[in-house]
This record gives C-alpha cells, structure tokens and sequence, in this order.
DNA sequence: AACGCAGCCAACCGCACCAGT
DNA sequence: AACTGGTGCGGTTGGCTGCGT
C-alpha cells in the first residue's frame, strides 16, 4: 500500500486564491518545474503536490491559450478522438495551449452533444440508426463545424479506456452499417508528427508540453498494432 | 424576487506507468 | 526481477452561473 502524496490533514482543497496562484508562479519562475511533491513546501503552499501541478498545467501555464474552442480546434478534436478515443492528453498535444482538462471538458459539455444532434455515436464516431437525427442543415454534415464528417471508427488496443471504443475494428462491417442515403461522411483522419525546422531541443524549449506529448502521438502510432489506423478515403 | 434546473469548468481522486535502485 | 517513489492520465464531483418559470 503505498503511501498518499501528501499529508491530507494538513493541506487546502478546493478553489486556489490568488495568493496561491502567486506563489506557485513565482515558485516556478525560480526553480522551473518538477518535484511537484516538494514543490508544495518549497513554495510555501499548503497544497498537495498533485493539486500544484494540476493548477500550473490547466491554468496558469504562460503558454495556455484561453476562450472559446475554434472551428478547426473542434474538427481537430472529432477527427483524434475518433482516432484515440478517449486519451485527451493526447488530443490536447496536438491542440497548442489547450490542456487534457479543457478538451476533455469541452467534449464532454459541447461535442459530444453535437456528434449526437447529428446522429452520430460520440463514443465511436459511427452513425447510430437508433438516435434521432435532425433533419436541419446542421445534421446534414454542413454544420457551422466543416469537416464534421465521418464514416469511421478506430480500435484503440492500447487505450486505458477502450469501453467507448470497440476492440476490433471491422472496416467491411462499417461499410456494410452506412446505409448509402446518408451524407457522404468523408473524414480525412490523416495525422502526423508536427513537423518542425526546429530541433529537438530547440522544439523542447519552446514549449516543452507539445513537443513531449507531440513525441508520444508519434510513438503511439508507431507502436500501433497493425491495421490499427484505416483511414477511409 | 425566489426557486429549480441544466450546463460549465476547476479541482479532486484513484489508478497506471515509468524510471531508478 | 521486484520494489518504490514520482508523475501523468482519465473519470468524476461539486460549486458557480445563467436561464426559465
């Protein structure tokens, strides 16, 4: 049994203060980050270090990008969680400044709602015949969101959470589901490593949270099993 | 004005992963 | 190989806010 990562009893919980925030962003202006389970201490903060870290990632990092999610951040989203299901830190890695929180939670409040408006299954991207779908110009895949089209699904083996997703992945099925009325549901999932003139390092240090989620997308795929991405044209 | 409800979002919790020993 | 500590991730919760009645 191992022991919690702080000492419960003696640590705030719930909404930080502006004391607080000041003294984590300070702390790590100086000291950059890491140590998060000293950090607390170090800084002066009755906080848990977890709680220290969630904060500066979701909320006060310099380079988070706040406000409203763009058209292209919420195709961009679809087409990933499609591909990765449920593995926001991974989507968020491909969205700069936007955190696995954020994009959790946006799914969660607006896209998920609007996958099923248009009659499509958010928790595996395929049409569902058993919800209604909306006969307005928005279900017709020409929503406010362009490339809100899909005809695929992708078998996530290595995903922690692969409940949303089906484990086997059976394309002559998918065709075979898509009665041929529907709207053409093309969806380019194509994806790659960002491609950068920069090197690694120089990557790295410029914003190091892309770069180190950037490298485990690629990993990922690369470890992929095969055929694990069927990309359907 | 008061109340109830739904939606949003920050934060917490528990578990898994990974590197070091 | 087994163990341990630190970190990261995804699911869930709870409080706040806005809106309708």
């Amino acid at each position: 049994m191992r022991k919690p990562c702080c000492d419960k009893r003696d640590t705030n919980k719930g909404a930080w203060s502006k004391q607080e925030d000041q003294k984590l962003i300070d702390y790590i202006q100086k000291h950059g980050e890491g140590s998060w389970r000293t950090l607390p201490q170090a800084a002066g903060l009755l906080r848990c270090g977890k709680s220290c870290r969630l904060r500066w990632i979701n909320y006060l990092r310099p380079d988070l990008k706040r406000g409203n999610f763009a058209e292209d951040e919420e195709d961009l989203i679809i087409k990933l969680h499609a591909l990765l299901g449920n593995r926001w830190s991974l989507i968020a890695g491909r969205l700069p400044g936007r955190t696995d929180n954020e994009v959790k939670n946006y799914w969660n409040s607006h896209l998920r709602r609007k996958l099923l408006k248009m009659g499509i299954d958010p928790n595996n991207h395929r049409l569902n015949q058993n919800l209604p779908r909306s006969q307005t110009p928005d279900a017709s895949g020409s929503t406010s969101s362009s490339s809100m089209k899909t005809n695929m699904t992708l078998a996530d083996k290595s995903s922690r959470s692969a409940g949303d997703h089906p484990e086997v992945f059976d394309a002559e099925n998918v065709s075979g589901d898509i009665p041929r009325d529907l709207p053409d549901l093309n969806l380019d999932l194509t994806i790659s490593v960002p491609s950068s003139s920069l090197t690694k390092v120089e990557e790295e240090e410029q914003n190091p949270y892309a770069s180190k989620v950037a490298t485990k997308v690629a990993r990922d795929i690369e470890n992929a099993e095969s055929p694990t991405l069927l990309l359907f044209a």
